[in-house]
RNA sequence: GGGGAGGUACCCAAGCGGACAACGGGAGCGGACUGUAGAUCCGUUGGCUGAACGCCUACGAAGGUUCGAAUCCUUCCCUCCCCA
């Protein structure tokens, strides 16, 4: 290890809310500067969403730079809660995963993880390997260890109560599985999004009712989603995934909210912090152009998924479609049969159907009659009409739905 | 165990016998505009039928009353609060 501790400190501490505590993570270091070895940090993942998003990357990026400074990262994956299947959340029962469907979840995380993380660093293990053994007695002992009123206090609970929604009993038990992890792996530091403050924090009072040096805790902040308001998350369909192709992301992070370029640039790019300052004041005195930066944050993220030529090729093509209104490069076929052509006809509303961009005819008439409809460039009106087709005609429905009509022979 | 309040579309939330496919807000979609899919404004948002306000499905579930039910009754399921 010959990295020195103030310059991992300045690395560490980049981004981060809340470091629990500093004076730990420095004896902590400085006992690794005498002694040899590294640092296990840990971060747990729910194993039923295995598409990681840029929301998720705020993290796994911070555990990169523990991997580069030399440190092993603990990969969570949490086997265990995703079997029993979460009852949590008012919409629907989280579907119970199978063994085979976890361990085919925990193959696509690591395809993805590994885009950021090193796998040579990096420990992946599944919580069920030590939670599944417990026995009822094992449970009470360690519930007994905490306080209702002190798992109780956790702001989210708090919250709950007093909206007078359900909280589950088995969900106090989670902080508690969760801490366990932490006494099993012997963590020397956890991460985790500031809504896991308290989670990280009963990890380090657990690990020392086992006689385990406590952990230490790093909260990053949440990463809203491109609607500005949420948390990014796949379900609320406001993420950038990070296995999408160029064009996507880079259209994706195109409608980011102005407001939020800044807090990308500087937890989802490597741009250095002098940078980022320049960027932040030239927006306040209107010295830079949002969209030029905006173009740029899109471009830098892009980059770190696909590669600088992905990025460069994503922008011309955004600027072609979405500035100059030119047609895309690419878009799909809408293979028509010829056999659904009546004199070389077809009912507006049919090819519409054949296309797959809309999800009922009643929406296709809608569309229609909001004007949203466009047959090579001429915008169609009448949800009566038939319409002449030839294969290389393009249908355009709404601004983002492009496709090229293929008339199928025979 | 006793008492009270509730369960409505993607989410929140009105409606409490016909005019309800259901007010309003959020979100989504479309259009205009532009700096981009940002902001703003307008429109729109169950499905089927080549379309009339005709049919089907939908207000926790199942029955019932009624010409007619999201609305009334019965039973059941679920949630919250107060008391024990």
């Amino acid at each position: 290890m010959s990295i020195p501790i103030e310059e991992q400190l300045k690395l560490i501490k980049r981004g981060v809310v809340d470091l629990i505590s500093e004076e730990e993570l420095v004896e902590k270091l400085k006992k690794i500067e005498k002694e040899g070895g590294y640092l296990k940090v840990k971060e747990g993942f729910d194993p039923s969403a295995p598409d990681l998003h840029l929301g998720h990357t705020v993290s796994l990026r911070k555990l990169r730079q523990f991997q580069d400074l030399g440190h092993r990262v603990q990969f969570v994956i949490g086997d265990f809660t995703g079997m029993i299947g979460d009852p949590t959340g008012k919409s629907q029962t989280r579907k119970q995963l199978t063994e085979e469907e976890v361990k085919e979840n925990a193959k696509t995380y690591a395809r993805q993880v590994f885009k950021i993380l090193d796998p040579e660093k990096t420990d992946v293990v599944f919580n069920s390997k030590w939670l599944s053994p417990l026995t009822f007695k094992d449970v009470i002992i360690l519930t007994a260890k905490f306080t209702v009123a002190r798992i109780f206090e956790r702001d989210d609970f708090q919250k709950r109560y007093k909206e007078g929604r359900p909280i589950g009993l088995h969900e106090f038990l989670y902080p508690i599985m969760q801490a366990y992890d932490s006494v099993a792996l012997k963590s020397d530091v956890e991460l985790g999004g500031t809504d896991q403050k308290f989670n990280l924090l009963v990890g380090r009072d657990l690990q020392r009712e086992f006689g385990i040096e406590p952990q230490i805790v790093i909260t990053l902040p949440l990463l809203e989603g491109l609607d500005g308001v949420d948390k990014m998350s796949k379900s609320l369909g406001n993420y950038v995934g990070i296995d999408e192709p160029p064009n996507t992301m880079f259209g994706k992070i195109m409608s980011l909210p102005d407001h939020l370029m800044v807090k990308y640039f500087e937890l989802l790019t490597d741009i250095p912090i002098d940078e980022l300052k320049k960027i932040e004041e030239g927006l306040k005195n209107d010295t830079l152009h949002p969209l030029d930066i905006k173009k740029r944050l899109a471009r830098e993220i892009v980059k770190i998924y696909h590669s600088e030529d992905a990025a460069w090729s994503a922008q011309k093509e955004f600027e072609a479609v979405f500035s100059k209104k030119e047609l895309p490069t690419e878009m799909k076929d809408i293979i028509i049969d010829k056999s659904l052509l009546k004199d070389g006809k077809i009912w507006i509303i049919r090819l519409l159907e054949a296309s797959g961009f809309i999800k009922s005819r009643q929406e296709a008439r809608r569309l229609i009659e909001q004007g949203g409809v466009r047959l090579d460039n001429e915008k169609i009106k009448d949800s009566k009409l038939d319409i002449e087709v030839k294969t290389g005609m393009i249908l355009r429905v709404g601004k983002l739905n492009f496709g090229r009509i293929v008339v199928k022979e025979e």
